[in-house]
RNA sequence: UUCGAUCAUACUCCA
C-alpha cells in the first residue's frame, strides 16, 4: 500500500490523474488496499485541481472504506475549502471536527488563520490565533509568517512587529519568509531606511539576505522614483554574489519605461539577456 | 517513513 501512495502521490503531482486512478483500482489485485494516506492524497488532489465536490466525493468513499478523516484529512479538506473560497464551510468543518473530538493541529489552524488573511479578516485571523494558544497549539514559524505577512499587506507594520517580538519571545526561529515579509513591508510603507538597517544587520549576522529581499528594496526605490538608489542596490547585490532575476529586472525596466526612459531600459534588457535570462 | 498549512514572500496588468 505504501508503494503504492508513493506511485498515486507522484502521478498526482505530475497530472497524470487518470493513472493515479488506475492504480487505485489495480492496487486491490495486488492485495494491497487503500489505507487513509491514499484517500488523503487523493482529497488533496482534488482540491489542488479545483475539483471541490469530486474531493469531497473522495471524503465519503474514504468514510464507506471505514477510515474516518483524521487530523490530516481534515486539514486537506479545510484548506481546500479556503482555497475554493468557500470559507465558511471550511468554519463548519473547523467547528465539526471538535465535536468529533479532534483537536485541529498547526497545520489545521495555519490553514484557517491564511484563508481568513487572504478575505481580508485579519482580526479573525489573529482571534484564531490566540485561540489556538489558549488551546495549547504551540504557532510555528508558518503561522507567524501568514500573520505577519496580513499585518504588512495592511499596513499595519506595528502589529507585524510586535508579531516578530512574540516570536523572539517564544523562542519561534524565523526563517528567510520572515525577513523577506518585514522587508517587503517597510519598502511598501516608504521605509526604505528601516530595510537597509534590516538588511545590514542580517549581513552582521552572517547570514546572506536573497534576492526577494533585495527586490523588494529595489522596488521601493523604483516606486519612489530613486533610480539611483535602486541601481546602487542592482549593483551591491551582484557583488555579494545575488543574481537578480526576471523580476528585479522587471522592476527596473518598468520604471524606467513609465519615465520615458527607454534607450536604458533597451540596454538593461540586453544586460539580462546576456546573463541567460529570459524574458517574460 | 507514503498524505496536509504561508494561493510561501518580491515586479507587471486602473488585473
Amino acid at each position: 500500500t505504501s508503494l503504492y501512495n508513493s506511485l498515486i502521490y507522484g502521478l498526482c503531482k505530475v497530472a497524470r490523474e487518470d493513472e493515479a486512478l488506475g492504480l487505485l483500482v489495480g492496487m486491490r489485485r495486488s492485495r494491497c488496499v487503500p489505507d487513509a494516506f491514499t484517500y488523503n492524497i487523493l482529497i488533496d488532489h482534488f482540491f489542488k485541481v479545483k475539483r471541490v465536490n469530486k474531493a469531497l466525493s473522495f471524503v465519503c468513499k474514504m468514510i464507506q472504506d471505514g477510515y474516518f478523516p483524521n487530523q490530516v484529512t481534515f486539514c486537506t479538506v479545510i484548506n481546500g475549502l479556503c482555497n475554493a473560497g468557500k470559507l465558511d464551510k471550511a468554519w463548519d468543518c473547523f467547528q465539526y471536527m471538535f465535536r468529533k473530538g479532534l483537536q485541529p493541529d498547526v497545520f489545521t489552524y495555519s490553514s484557517l488563520i491564511a484563508g481568513l488573511c487572504r478575505s481580508n479578516r485579519v482580526r479573525e485571523a489573529f482571534a484564531l490565533f490566540s485561540q489556538m494558544e489558549g488551546r495549547g497549539c504551540v504557532p510555528n514559524v508558518v503561522t507567524y509568517n501568514i500573520l505577519i505577512c496580513a499585518f504588512c499587506r495592511t499596513g499595519n507594520m506595528s502589529m507585524a512587529f510586535q508579531m516578530l517580538d512574540k516570536m523572539g519571545i517564544k523562542s519561534v526561529k524565523t526563517d528567510e519568509v520572515t525577513c523577506n515579509t518585514i522587508v517587503d513591508g517597510l519598502c511598501k510603507s516608504g521605509d526604505l531606511a528601516s530595510a537597509h538597517l534590516l538588511i545590514n544587520k542580517i549581513i552582521d549576522e552572517g547570514m546572506i539576505p536573497n534576492v526577494i529581499a533585495y527586490s523588494s528594496m529595489i522596488n521601493g526605490y523604483c516606486k519612489l522614483g530613486k533610480m539611483d538608489e535602486a541601481f546602487k542596490l542592482y549593483t551591491s547585490m551582484e557583488m555579494i554574489g545575488i543574481s537578480p532575476n526576471v523580476v528585479t529586472y522587471n522592476m527596473l525596466i518598468d520604471t524606467l519605461c513609465k519615465e520615458g526612459k527607454f534607450n536604458i531600459a533597451l540596454s538593461i534588457l540586453d544586460e539580462m539577456k546576456a546573463k541567460g535570462l529570459v524574458p517574460d
